[in-house]
Formats: structure tokens, C-alpha cells, sequence
DNA sequence: TTGACAATTTGAAATGATTATTGTTTATTA
DNA sequence: TAATAAACAATAATCATTTCAAATTGTCAA
């Protein structure tokens, strides 16, 4: 999980620069547990900044992804989420509203059968575990 | 993993039409164990039904996935995978060409934390595994 | 076996998320 | 403060998937 600094620093060792609307971006993605969509964090800068465009917030999150300091997460049918804890672990979706909270990996501990390591190199892996929550329950 | 036969009878069952468009989509879902995007199955029934559409194939696909007789896998970025074994099991696929191959259920035991059993209801889970498959890892 | 009818198919057009292009603006550094 | 390479905004394009409105067809009762 990046503070922006964090994000700045990086940003300059590579030198991409650092611009206004890419710091705006960092700064909705500190400490962010909502898991936005692009579209997401495209509404919340463009409170800051209202003339941002839409490739500007998705070639920011695609250069985060690329750098490993974002996940892209395809627990939704619809749209995809980004999530600044980068560290493993999973996620559980709600079939309702699509709600979606962290699940620790300590939970998990996934094991690959020997027929499959012969064909893959494993490099990672996440759970995605569907429910219900609590507020869609009590609705139904 | 359902027969052809085995589909015939269910969608007669609920008053689903048996057409011969269903039928070629079911004959192709028997025993794939390919996890075909709904391209790949337009593709391979235009063979035998070259005026077959598009919407078509997302109607049975659909029908299907409600009924519970197949699975919508959503573990590629770029489109949809259809997988007739609905029993638990899970999925790895290789980040260079996309092959997905299956990962038998047993060697995966999730328990999800008690806080997030307050708020979800969980109903199913998913594991994805990326890696790289043999072939792809010889090209690089 | 046929006819009626509702369900299905088709093809075209729409949608929504994402990506590419292009000319303008801006962050950086000398 | 000017030069310049990168990033910006706007717009158009793309791609998977859905929707829609005829035209067609599977089914079943007569």
C-alpha cells in the first residue's frame, strides 16, 4: 500500500513526470479499500479537476498496473477494479450490489497438483469468493 | 458435465425450444474441457450452421449459465470463458497466450475469517492461478 | 399432416468499457 | 525563462456483449 509520496518517487525514477491530475489520482488510491473502477476515480477527480478525461485516469491506472503498484481486479462481470494493496491477498463480491471487501490470504492456502506444474510455472494466484451482503440479505 | 441429452431433457423440462442451433452448442459444450469464449463456439458452429449470429450463441450461453449448467469464468481480462463442468474446481491460466487448463477442487481449502462471515453470505468461491505455460516459457 | 402461435433466430444497431489518435498544453531542466 | 519531451483533453475508434424488431421455425393440438 503506496503513499503518494511513495507514488512520486517512483514515478521519478522512472521518469514519467509528475503532473497535477496523476497526483490527484495517487492520492484517491492512498489507503483506498473500495476497490474503485475507473469510472470510480474518474468521478472523484473530477471534483478536483472537472476537465480531467477519462484516458487520462485510465493510462495513469495502466502505468500503476504495468509498475505493479496497483491490481487489476476481475472479480466483476462489468467492469474492472483497481486495489493500491498489492500484497496477496482475495476478495469477496457481493452477487447483489457488487460490493467488494478483502479477504486475508492467511485463509487461503492453495496447493497445485503435480499434472499442472508440469505444464504452468505458477506465479500467483487470487480467490474470488461470491455472496451476499449483509444490507442485499436483509432487502431480499 | 452434461450430455447432450442430458440438456435436451432439461430445457424441455422448463419449455425451452430444442433447436438445432442449441443443439450444435450443446454438442460442442460435451466434454470440452477447453473453457471456449462465446467466439470460440461461434467459430466452431458456423462450421455446421453458417447462418448462425452472434446472439444466438449469448441467448443459449446465457440460458445455460442460469440454469446453472455452465460457468461464465471471468479469469481472462479480455472476454468471458464458458466451462460445462459446474463442479468446484478452479482455473489457471497462462499470461502468455491466454490457454486456460482446469485445477481440481481438493487442492485449494479456503475458510474465510469470521469478520467477513458477519457481513457476506458466501455462496461459491473461485481460485485463479496466472502463470506460464511450458510452451509459451520455451518461446522467451 | 397441417396450421397456429409463441418462442427463437437473425442481422443490424446500440451499448459500455477501454484504447488510439491528434493537436495543444505543461512539467522539467538547463 | 526558453526548449523540449511528455502528458493533456477531446474525439473517434474498437471490441465484447446486448438489445431490438422483423422473419422464421419448433411444437402441439386438431
Amino acid at each position: 500500500m503506496n503513499t503518494s509520496e511513495n507514488l512520486i518517487e517512483k514515478f521519478r525514477n522512472r521518469n514519467y513526470k509528475i503532473t497535477p491530475q496523476r497526483l490527484g489520482i495517487f492520492k484517491i488510491l492512498e489507503d483506498n479499500l473500495d476497490h474503485p473502477s475507473a469510472e470510480d476515480i474518474f468521478a472523484t477527480i473530477k471534483k478536483t479537476y472537472p476537465t480531467i478525461s477519462f484516458t487520462t485516469v485510465y493510462k495513469t491506472l495502466d502505468i500503476l498496473e504495468k509498475m505493479g503498484e496497483v491490481l487489476k481486479i476481475t472479480i466483476d462481470d462489468e467492469r474492472k477494479h483497481y486495489d493500491p494493496n498489492t500484497s496477496t491477498h482475495h476478495h469477496i463480491i457481493c452477487l447483489g450490489c457488487n460490493k467488494i471487501s478483502d479477504v486475508d490470504a492467511e485463509s487461503v492456502n492453495p496447493v497445485l497438483p503435480d499434472g499442472i506444474l508440469q505444464e504452468f510455472t505458477p506465479s500467483r494466484y487470487h480467490v474470488s469468493f461470491y455472496g451476499t451482503c449483509k444490507n442485499c440479505l436483509s432487502k431480499q
